[in-house]
DNA sequence: CTGAAAGCGCTAACAA
DNA sequence: TTGTTAGCGCTTTCAG
């Protein structure tokens, strides 16, 4: 395997030459570089990145961290997705790309320690779940970038971020339904322990608002994102004395359930009651109907987390930011045209 | 940072003693290690993964390679979670594990190479599908350990391999099927461009084979796996005059289609008319009813590739070897009890 | 059991 | 524009 030395012999410049041709430099003029190059590739050569790293003291490495407990729970495909994002924006800048999942290994901090100290990353993408003021404390003294999935939930320090336009897309979901004839609009699937829950929540009472349409409690229900929880919840609210004709739903799953409950209601889907939910495009397809939704590109947050990484990278200081990714509702077979 | 100069001077020793304390050599009496080991922590002292990388020549990483091109089809969840079961693996062994994807990079041999002689990885785990005969060849010049998510397509090169055990999962649910007093079970979505699918109708055959049942082609259906192709071909099993009373669907979102075409015709499910189909869980829950599925564990599979993989790099001469990973049954609401 | 010293492959002053 | 040289932080003979 040949080395810096071989092709510097080879080509009869020094060493320091062909690290120059290597890193482009300006002082290089161009047929040498071409030359130098043609040598290297003659030589079948590619620079060993452990001596790089060891001399630059950078690892050309960024790390996504995860958080992922159960075996089975794994299959969040949205994950994926932001994974695919990052990679995009990382192998343009010809970094590489680790996955480290906390559960997996070690205690939080022995982690990032780990990770950090250890250089084998420059920064980090980590999840916001992850983010709390010591973390914070400690990332900041080892100076590393790095940027949260997610708006920070318990955390007063400023840090960058990405997330989802949670709000707007529950308000644009509402405003739809409204726009389409839907008198009345209920909200299924509340859970104010999730912050992108309320977010959607949120969404749906501005809608609301805006459209000078009261507020009635007893449309906003409750419930996890369940099927069969998305079935008793619907039921309840098909039985109430003054029932809506429509619905948002805060996630996906609790939606087959909702329309299930509507279904044997004897209800016509999209005619006699309206829905949108949150959900991944895949899924929503496969219901009869297929469901309207909120789309939310988790591609599109994956790439907007590297790129706010590379840029603290590359410029130290950096100012925090936050920012959202506007989502876009996708019309099936639940509401009507 | 300390280094581990700073480390050998504040315990009076020289840096070999404490590489050797990091390496936990037997030379070392261990309350000399105990010591250094004390300074170590104190020092918050981590070895540069880069330094050590350098001269041992070893990179301590392995990647997965994956081949992922529009940026919506990423949503494979399977994926995901032989992800997982690869990073279990690593961690165990310390080791740090990247993730590349050829669509984002390079050419394939490119991405290889650049991974492999820049040092930055010691071993490979890549879908079947981008081993032909030229890349085995150059990963094996170059030493390089891999491992095959799949069995091996177009290659004579015997090579590691893991693959999900398709064909007795098929054969399991058809003799399920008929176990549980089905007459005639059809199969759906044949397409033997595939290689799972092929091993799926295989075990299909395998099956009525030894039940002594004949074979009936027209229950036999090519198509895709999509909701809408589901429909038709089971519109088209149900309308012939032998028609069948249970099917076994080589993919998931087929079955929703062929369970809407089911109920159209009036069958009750299961009491009339049987259903097992591949698939994920999380989906066939959402279905009414459940789907009965032929349970895939990527989780192990990735588990497997990885212990294979260090299995290779630990020792050179390990042998080839295929490993299939075993499937269960899950049944759920279209079978009988 | 321990230390001195060479060297892994590259980069970056500094000098020319 | 180029070469010389001194490391980067660690491991590993070899000698003691």
């Amino acid at each position: 395997m040949a080395n810096i030395k071989d092709v510097a012999k080879a080509a009869g410049v020094s060493t320091s030459t062909v690290s120059r041709t290597i890193n482009n430099s300006k002082s290089i003029p161009d047929d040498t570089k071409a030359r130098i190059n043609e040598i290297m590739k003659k030589l079948n050569y590619t620079p060993n990145q452990n001596a790089k790293s060891l001399t630059t003291n950078k690892s050309y490495t960024i790390t996504l961290i995860v958080d992922v407990d159960d075996e089975k729970s794994f299959q969040n495909p949205f994950f994926y997705e932001i994974m695919h994002g990052i990679e995009k924006q990382v192998y343009k800048k010809e970094y590489s790309f680790i996955v480290a999942n906390l559960k997996t290994m070690m205690k939080k901090l022995t982690v990032l320690d780990w990770l950090i100290k250890s250089k084998r990353t420059e920064g980090v993408i980590l999840p916001s779940s992850m983010l709390d003021s010591i973390t914070v404390e400690s990332l900041r003294k080892d100076k590393i970038p790095f940027v949260s999935i997610g708006e920070p939930i318990h955390i007063k320090e400023s840090i960058t971020w990405v997330d989802i336009d949670n709000k707007r897309g529950a308000e644009a979901a509402t405003f739809y339904l409204l726009e389409k004839g839907y008198k009345s609009v209920a909200f299924l699937g509340l859970n104010q322990t999730k912050l992108f829950n309320r977010r959607r929540y949120e969404g749906y009472l501005n809608a609301l608002h805006s459209e000078n349409i009261e507020i009635d409690s007893k449309l906003i229900i409750d419930c996890n994102n369940t099927k069969a929880d998305g079935y008793q919840s619907m039921k309840a609210l098909l039985a109430l004395e003054k029932c809506p004709d429509a619905v948002v739903c805060a996630d996906g799953e609790l939606s087959f359930g909702a329309i299930k409950a509507i279904k044997e209601h004897g209800l016509a889907i999209p005619e006699d009651f309206g829905l949108i939910s949150y959900d991944e495009s895949k899924i929503a397809e496969l219901s009869y109907p297929t469901i309207s939704t909120v789309n939310v590109d988790m591609f599109e947050m994956g790439q907007q987390c590297a790129k706010l990484l590379f840029e603290q990278i590359e410029n130290q200081n950096t100012r925090d930011q936050g920012i959202l990714i506007s989502t876009s509702l996708n019309c099936r077979e639940t509401t009507k045209n």
